[in-house]
DNA sequence: TATGAATGAGAATTCATTCAT
DNA sequence: TATGAATGAATTCTCATTCAT
């Protein structure tokens, strides 16, 4: 290096800035994705690392053990899809295209965010186990059982719903609509011989979903 | 040993009758449960041929690899529910009976066989690369809804369900309807924090399914 | 089967006939093949079984063990190759001549054979602990140092050859020549970037064997 | 242990000292003393971890797989032999002497180092395989084969040699000769019942090995 | 905060060999 | 003579985790 002379003498790898909050993520990222694919037995902490670009004892160092980075993990999905739901507006508009937007929404979300399907699968493969263990899941309750109890009462009294609707049920009937299609959509596939996630069944899907649940819900 | 004489031949583990059909049988049976409770990354090799009472040398005898244990089991498991689908007798019954008995059925047959739920889940994990290895799924295609099909039509021909429904998309629903129910009950019953399989609950759901897709196809 | 009708009436793959010379020939064969390619170690009695197309219990009826397996290979490629050598007439031509014709049969024995070649490599990487244990070994000393004797001795009397040469020594440098050559040819092709068991090549080296043997035998 | 102490810290096994580079080479030289004694078929990798004193798990941690092992042990005996061969002074010393010292050199160095003679038979047996994957093997090419086609050329200018002579025959010529004694050296000896590795015998050897290659030579 | 080196416990798979017929 | 079923003991390789700096 006769004339040029670089800032940094070493021209050693840069050894990466120390900076937790981003490590953190890096790895929470690392880790959503691997225990998506991959499931919890099926994940590798030196590929988390590898992912991350971090260094393997930093997940330790960060998070404890792979089930301790398992239940980070899931703590911040759930996080994330309830601060989603938080800011569906169901409540401003009238019931019909609240519960249009509530079926939609639930599509949507799971259709951009599959690893939240498969870190379920995977958690429920283990019965809640890491669900069980965290502090925050009572919080967790989504607002949506909420917001739909209250446009279903709306909709009951305007002479729109039929009656007597558990907005549970409801919820985890939309839920499951959904959560079935998109989650085992390579089995469905396989078995139907039909790709379900082409565009257009992915529009016949929505549709269908959105006209049995406002079938049964509206009176006529 | 010139004088005494054992009484007993030796109270050694029975030597295991040579019966292949029983051995590869056992082992399935042991490799369902197993596959069922850990997922295909869980599952060991060894814990299965503990389970089964046999050899571990055995099960790569029959069935050459892990991966391909997990595909004779999914198989078998298909074979199964396909098996015990063709024996529902909807074109017998007038059609909203026979919605009834197709979600019933479906509902209690995942209440029974938790295993295929799982199996099912760890098969879309693994994006059904087994399934798409094994030959017979062609004709492992549902044959409900074959019958679904005829039910929705005999149906509308008397003037009682709406037209124009997909009966591919109503078996998906009824499907997913019961499925994450139940497939999810461990995360649902802590985000709720009550117990799903409680059997009020249970029967609850039931009824829940039943009046939504009814609710829906049902003209009045 | 309508009109023909087979002789046998079990449509069952016929079981093998019951030739014991057969069978261990065809073992042998097998075993000798795949000693050859894959050495002691790497070879897999399963594997001999099905190349030799019987029961892999047969191996152990006829042979008792892998070992012993192999020395049995071992003793019959020395037979065969002594054989072969007992078959060499140098007595009856003239020197020169009868040195053209044990370089030009070692060589073309080992190119026409490679199994023999590697089957001594394995049994040397082995210390020669098979052939010790085979009684016939005596006895398998090759005729060829004798006539190599004879025909030196009468070279030499003829004014031809040079005095003083060990017909064990030139014995074994003939093979050396010829042997390295042919059982190298893999890691020397690749060290020097040419095929040298290209025809033109194997020409070259049996000229070269041939050259360097008479150029040092032939007195001028 | 209130008041009891021990004296000695726990003679535990120490903690190896953590160096890299004398770790791999702990391994590299474990496994070649293994693969040379066995082959690669009948190495053990927990034998070569024991050997070299070593976790057996950093063993992969290093070289990944056996077989990648292999090839490390094949290219550092490679490179050891070829290091040593370019320290032959061959261009210094008339032609004559030359020729001893290269018969010589190869002759002691298959003496000093029968593991390569192992190794390459072995790699032999798998048809250069590991070779073929190696990127240095081109730079490998023997240095002797240029230093002898130079000697040949000053020898032949000079009226001591006869014309025509290819170096890389006289060189595979002169390594076979060597090659073949001492590398089957068990089952010659066990075949002409003589200890060929005896003093004497090794001394004869070389001298009719340097007798053959100048009786070839030197015009008269 | 960050990392390369090291490891014990296990995991899938293999293999020679024997059993029962 | 012949064979499918069965097995114990390895064997290669993996994995979460810890050590030392």
């Amino acid at each position: 290096m006769p004339t040029t002379r670089k800032r940094t003498p070493t021209p050693a790898p840069e050894p990466r800035p120390r900076d937790a909050d981003r490590s953190q993520g890096e790895i929470l990222d690392a880790a959503t994705a691997e225990f998506a694919e991959l499931g919890l037995g099926g994940a590798r902490v030196d590929r988390i690392a590898e992912r991350a670009g971090v260094n393997k004892r930093l997940i330790y160092y960060y998070f404890g053990s792979k089930e301790d980075l398992f239940r980070a993990v899931l703590e911040r999905a759930y996080e994330r899809i309830r601060g989603e739901e938080r800011a569906l507006s169901m409540s401003e508009v009238e019931p019909i295209e609240a519960i249009r937007r509530l079926i939609a929404f639930t599509w949507n979300y799971y259709l951009e965010h599959p690893e939240f399907l498969t870190l379920l699968n995977s958690e429920n493969l283990h019965r809640a186990r890491h669900l069980k263990k965290s502090a925050n899941i009572a919080s967790m309750n989504s607002p949506l059982v909420q917001m739909l109890a209250e446009v279903l009462e709306r909709g009951h009294r305007a002479g729109i719903f039929r009656a007597g609707v558990d907005p549970v049920q409801l919820y985890v009937s939309i839920a499951g609509l959904a959560y079935f299609y998109l989650g085992n959509s390579h089995t469905l596939s396989a078995v139907f011989a039909r790709d379900l996630m082409a565009t257009k069944a992915k529009v016949e899907r929505l549709s269908h979903m959105t006209d049995l649940v406002l079938g049964y819900l509206v009176r006529d």
